[in-house]
DNA sequence: TGATAAACGAGACGGTACGTCCAGTCTTTCC
DNA sequence: GGAAAGACTGGACGTACCGTCTCGTTTATCA
């Protein structure tokens, strides 16, 4: 054999140009941005990037898919270090002013209403899912399990409905118009940090 | 005076057909349901309705507004008796099974999604999400100061916040595709019953 | 009854606009002669007219239909006059110095065009033929018959066959790219009245 | 020199395969009497013959193109003996009943839509004109002139004139959607045969 | 025998136009 | 004189092909 196994056979024909998929994800970005997901048309992203409509459309079936895409494309979280043995309400205050930077100003609207809108059981659907909110919560789950290795907190079976509690209200408010800030997100931390102290007792009596 | 002035003078021209207006609600409901705020246009409700588009339009400005004053319309919370004195857990996982009622199916995926596609600041918007949002939240506190007032709990000044983690969830589940069911809102109510509970003692540690 | 029973109800609504109607035609036909019917798109005529494309779908279901119809809205022949008995050959003549002004330029080629593209079974096709064909070939027709009726000639039942002679030289110089000019068809009048007045013995010996 | 100047030089490379070109020309061929001028895609011939697009346009520039060659590469006539000594009417008849053959079905009709829609002053569409027009009328100058030269008729100088009277009506029938049959071009030629006949006196007389 | 060169299939590219849907607006008739 | 109905302009949709291009592969000639 001339060459190893592992050697993917490439496929024939022209190969996608990835310069032009990034300059439409770039084009999609901002206009998802200035103009809203209502506003974001396949026929302007193509103009914008300087790219033939077929060429999107290649890619992804619809408006919505390519918000998904472009979303993705710009949406990550900073991992927590796992190394550092910090309290669990700095971690998760320092972690939720991350997922404030993350969804405040426009994106996170734009995010909310991207999901909103998209069809539930498509794949790209469970990616983009997967990305952001699984994204946000994996970090979340980490540092609410590091406490309890550390005896800080006992959470029973309870981990993802406190990281519902956790993520949910900034949502809700991104959902709601309301403003969210660090301030609020401390609050919140503070709540859930005194359910998880405080009811180490409750969980106790239970 | 040619007319007796407490008779209301009748406005100049032919009467609205409020049939008409009912049809139309109807009709942007019942496509609201069954296909999603993507598919609603005004042209297929007009046509549902036996009504021609510039009816429509005189009553709301374009199909999220219609789509709004459809899901308004249907969309109510049944109140909490006050007179009952029954235990803050019992109240809430009774409330909570209401708000599931009206959110479950494809209703509440078209509140959520109306309500992130919607133009934030417009009239509507803010009498939807009054409507909605605050018809749930307003009963919910009721039942969290009555408890107060008997002596159950101390919530101090985190009621909204409170009320923010007993409804966010059940929006962040809509959004991300989960299920919701009473069994999840009971879990959260308990959850949240413990940490005003547990949290006399950690309110008063503070 | 208020009103006679002729008066055919209006249909409610917006009527068409006219002016619309005659602007596109205007425009296809401007387009057609200088780009011709390759080039002729909706997207083009629409942007020319200064109308919207559905509205030229609602008259057309394609480009060539509106091809076929400007032209038609364009092409008519003189009529001859059945009063003066002028001799065969020279109204015969006239009749093609007439048809020749109709066809040459770039018209005469997107008539054939069109018509060689066109679908040949269709309503507007067969209208279409109906007016270009059988308009010039009734005034043929009717001073052959003329100059059977004084005597000049004896047609038999060749009179459409005659009339292929007449008009098919045309259409095939058109098709061929060959010119076609007055002193053509004075020498193709001369040898069908050759082949008339000549065979008035050729049909009497048959 | 290094090599004989009788050895045209062999270019490089791999030389083009002749079974495409075959593939393409009868796979547009088929597709020309399938679907029309009009629905000859490239793309399809492509896909039909098996064939990349790229080598398609190797040969010819556009499909108007490929449409004459698969054209021309179907279309030829049979010559006239001119050792048999046949009279005018039923040599021309005979003649006429192969010509019908060519044009009958729909091959006739996309030859006419080929034609017409053509560049006018390309060299393939010369080409095309010369195989199809010229290729039919080199025959029948050829029985013309036999006749001539056996006495049987005097053509004069109109002998052009009198193919176009031959050929024209053929072209004009496709061109107008009615039927072409021996019927019709033996009627045709009966004509022709008693103008030329007839008017050798009609000649005289002048 | 290997380098070089052209033609091959495949298919992505930037484009143009298609024919359709729907948004909102405008103009007429109806009540 | 406003409500109702429908035609209007206009913008975007998603699709079909255009003619061009870049690949990796195949088939020949030349060194």
């Amino acid at each position: 054999m001339s060459q190893g196994s592992e050697h993917r056979k490439r496929k024939p024909g022209r190969p996608r140009d990835e310069s032009a998929r990034k300059a439409i994800l770039d084009a999609a970005y901002r206009m998802l941005m200035e103009r809203g997901l209502g506003r974001l048309t396949v026929e302007a992203v193509a103009g914008e990037a300087g790219v033939g409509k077929p060429t999107i459309y290649r890619y992804w079936a619809n408006a919505q898919e390519l918000a998904m895409a472009a979303l993705i494309s710009r949406t990550s979280f900073r991992d927590s270090d796992p190394d550092e043995a910090v309290p669990l309400d700095t971690a998760l205050k320092a972690h939720m002013a991350d997922v404030v930077a993350v969804f405040s100003t426009a994106r996170g609207r734009q995010i909310v209403s991207t999901m909103a809108s998209a069809d539930t059981e498509s794949e790209l659907s469970k990616a983009f899912r997967g990305q952001i909110i699984e994204g946000s919560r994996a970090i979340g789950r980490e540092i609410l399990i590091a406490a309890e290795n550390r005896g800080e907190i006992h959470l029973g079976d309870s981990v993802e409905q406190v990281l519902d509690f956790l993520y949910a209200p900034v949502f809700y408010r991104l959902l709601t118009g309301k403003p969210i800030d660090r301030d609020y997100t401390d609050r919140t931390v503070e709540l859930i940090d005194r359910l998880l102290s405080g009811c180490s007792c409750g969980s106790a009596m239970k």
